[in-house]
DNA sequence: CGCATGAGGTTTTACGTATAACGTCCTCTG
DNA sequence: CAGAGGACGTTATACGTAAAACCTCATGCG
């Protein structure tokens, strides 16, 4: 018996076999049809199971060339958002054979930082979702087949992209509010630069600014609880405001923006009507709950495994965004309700 | 110029530098001293740099038998406790030169699943969180070295395991309340079947149970916040119930509780005190801000990693719990404060 | 002078797999 | 009954890398 310390290897499973390593390879790439009688094929699956074979992914993937594994880039991996992006585009990988890596990049890719370093599987394609440009031209550099996450379409450098519908998201929240009555709106804006984040500012913008006696104001803040609740109570404690509607960029910032109403005495919704963008589990925890954007984060990673695999195939990928959907709950209602 | 389609090997780099691929691979691989001129040297790198070289890592895990590549298993991602506890391997990892490769396993893993179908790349190691017992077993047929995370000492198959001290955060949360008056505690129990939590009943029952004049009852709840809230209603509804302290198996439960206790008009901490586990950022964002133990998932992570590291260098990992720390905040005080 | 030593390389080999190319028989057909 | 082809394999090769083994000069030293 061999060391027990070394795996089996195909040509080990040949020998139990009685047959050459290429008849192993054949019989166990399911390809051996016409090329080996059934009894030796059993004889060999036989011998393959009781040695507890597994091949050697490193030298099939050598000799085939390619390794069935593909990158996902995500910005922070630390949130219920990313993790489901995750975890759909790794079942779809899972139903075509293929595996996920992830790069979740810290604070942002510079080109300091190498994208494939941390990545010790060769890959044969990229998912990537909000990436410093830098970061994005050295994988063009590589060649390597790209799809980009929640990107502008202009500027993806020629990549397919994959987005959610957030302007059709925002616009259903403007129209929400401006059918409840409000017009004096305050925009919680992520402090991220972001083409995902410039379409909320955007889209809420033309929304209510088509309405007459409209205005919006924006403030900025880090996506943390405590950084939203700075900026929100900050913006929101100016007495000339008559703030009736805050539009936050993320369930996060709603959460943030909640403590700062509660510590300046506002009623939500009564004296003031706050709304998400996500549909995190945070969502239906706070008191109101939540009236939010939900996005479909697994529906997400699953188009964009989807789309690569297209790209992979040497097909086109699919056009369209995906759609979002309002979710209305109790942190919003008319105006004044006092 | 070779076709662009290709990209270029170790091969390549040495017809342009003027070399053999053996001093490539010197060079690059940094054992060149004493072997080449650093002119040689130089120029390699150089040739290297312009034809934008990567290293073919299929060939080279073949060659040298290993991939620097670990397995992480874990029940669910969408968390943000078990992205956590992946963003601390994986940091610890690249330090190391290795990489992380997931394995969520959706509903609990089964014999029918295999943990290495998903994983393409070949595995120098695996760490693995509340897994199935069969699973197990099928990962140690593999002879992979093996890393627990929060399970029994006593019965994992000889494999090392790195806990967090959940037995002492339950103590602390057991005299916090305690010291604050109460008596009669309700344990909304996670319906799992894991050693984690197993452990948070037996401590709870152990310290309240020191005390004279003390009872624990419990109730069991699936691990979302609607099961949650479903399920202390029920328990807390009982009109015999004198219950004052309620301790949470993890704070999603807690947001639960916290649902139903508003729904039956008992104020926090007032009424009903309710103590957590984990410290989300969910558990700032509720109302009254959450009582809850501090557990720090990429704390967890890294020394996951690390003991992986040590037993795959030959050493003996560390031993010693996570310690683990009680914040206190706004939901615990002093029973029938009304 | 004779030979060890070391610098500066090159040639060769092995890792485990998938598959193209090549052999045997044996049977069927015209 | 010749030979075409199918059934059932085997042999040989390549993927790209790391590293052991080997080679060739200078130079130094006794």
């Amino acid at each position: 018996m061999a060391p027990a310390s070394t795996r089996p290897t195909s040509r080990d499973v040949a020998q139990a076999a009685g047959v050459s390593q290429a008849a192993v390879s054949l019989v166990l790439g399911d390809k051996w049809r016409g090329r080996v009688s059934a009894t030796t094929a059993e004889r060999v699956r036989e011998a393959a199971r009781d040695l507890g074979y597994r091949p050697n992914l490193a030298a099939r993937n050598l000799r085939l060339g390619r390794t069935r594994t593909v990158l996902l880039v995500v910005p922070v991996l630390t949130t219920e958002f990313f993790a489901g992006v995750y975890t759909g585009a790794a079942r779809v990988a899972a139903e075509h054979g293929f595996g996920v890596v992830l790069y979740p990049s810290p604070e942002g890719i510079g080109p300091a930082r190498d994208p494939f370093a941390s990545a010790q599987a060769a890959l044969d394609g990229v998912i990537a979702s909000s990436m410093a440009a830098d970061a994005l031209t050295a994988i063009r550099g590589d060649q390597l087949p790209l799809v980009m996450l929640d990107s502008d379409p202009e500027g993806s450098l020629g990549a397919a992209t994959v987005n959610l519908d957030i302007a059709d998201g925002v616009r259903q929240v403007a129209e929400h509010l401006l059918g409840l009555g409000h017009r004096d709106f305050l925009h919680l804006a992520a402090d991220v630069p972001s083409w995902t984040f410039e379409v909320r500012a955007r889209e809420l913008a033309a929304r209510v600014g088509s309405v007459a006696g409209t205005s919006v104001r924006t403030t900025r803040a880090p996506i943390s609880i405590e950084g939203a609740q700075a900026a929100a109570e900050a913006a929101l404690a100016d007495p000339g405001s008559r703030v009736t509607a805050l539009v936050c960029d993320d369930d996060k910032l709603a959460a943030g923006a909640y403590k700062a109403a509660r510590r300046l005495g506002l009623r939500i919704p009564d004296d003031l009507s706050i709304t998400g963008l996500d549909d995190l589990a945070l969502a239906t925890a706070i008191d109101p709950e939540l009236t939010t954007v939900r996005l479909d984060a697994e529906l997400f990673g699953e188009h964009g495994m989807r789309a690569l695999l297209a790209v992979l195939d040497g097909r086109v990928p699919e056009e369209g965004d995906i759609p979002v959907e309002l979710v209305v709950r109790g942190s919003t209602g008319p105006p004044g309700a006092a």
